[in-house]
DNA sequence: TCTTGACTTCGAGTACACTCCAAGTGTTAA
DNA sequence: TTAACACTTGGAGTGTACTCGAAGTCAAGA
């Protein structure tokens, strides 16, 4: 797979995914003679975890390391407690963002109210 | 209250809450003769308002555009609309993280039972 | 053969959200 | 009265994560 088809199937640009190889946050993509990357499964399944870890908010950092640790043996309890500290990370993000939802909710409520208030006839 | 105790309560740097009345994130702090800021309870409510949202993701942006609207009479329901947009977005963003959540705990459970194969006598 | 277009690398540029700094003022405590 | 300290403004600097540009290679079609 090209890279082309690869920034389409994901969704993320060309340049995203050549600099996450870069930087190491994927591990190094296989290259035909020409120097061409050419993505197999392996290489598409770095980019599809990547692009799901960066999307809920994991640091570039963390997968950088965890990618790192990911080729060297006997390295399971250092990236497991990579994942550990993420996931609590994320947990909190996830509590904030329920209390701030139900928060826009209560405002959005309001509104509506105020607004039925003015305009009786489009309570609807 | 000054802008020390206001820092403290609600755990935002001095500098950052000067930045959000400089780039109008939150409205106008009252000024005491001297020019020193001296916060009411509605400056107080803006600047824990403007914590929570930024905590949640909501963007500079979009907080700028509500504070901009909320001093405008007739501005309800773009007000609204703002509200709503954001929620949105959070909506998404609580989807993703909740999804990522879950891969992550399979992940560590996978790297869990490795470390309980490696060492059985170690599984507690 | 020549041009078009996708690819390569590497370094520079950008956007966002702070965070720090310099220069100056005002208040309090020794 | 002088030092210490918190505050002011406006501008410059920083960190993170991309995003773009330049210069060059290579393969395929007119």
């Amino acid at each position: 797979m090209t890279i082309k088809e690869v920034s389409e199937k994901y969704d993320l640009s060309a340049d995203t995914i050549r600099y996450y190889e870069r930087i190491g946050l994927i591990p190094h993509v296989p290259r035909k003679e020409n120097g061409i990357r050419d993505f197999d499964e392996a290489a598409c399944g770095w980019v599809e975890f990547s692009k799901c870890m960066r999307n809920a908010g994991v640091q570039v950092e963390a997968l950088i390391e965890y990618v790192d640790l990911f080729f060297k043996e006997g390295t399971e309890e250092a990236r497991k407690d990579i994942l550990v500290e993420q996931r609590a990370r994320l947990q909190e993000q996830y509590e904030q963002l329920k209390a701030t939802m139900e928060r826009l909710d209560y405002k959005i409520a309001h509104y509506e109210e105020l607004m039925v208030k003015k305009c009786p006839n489009l309570k609807s």
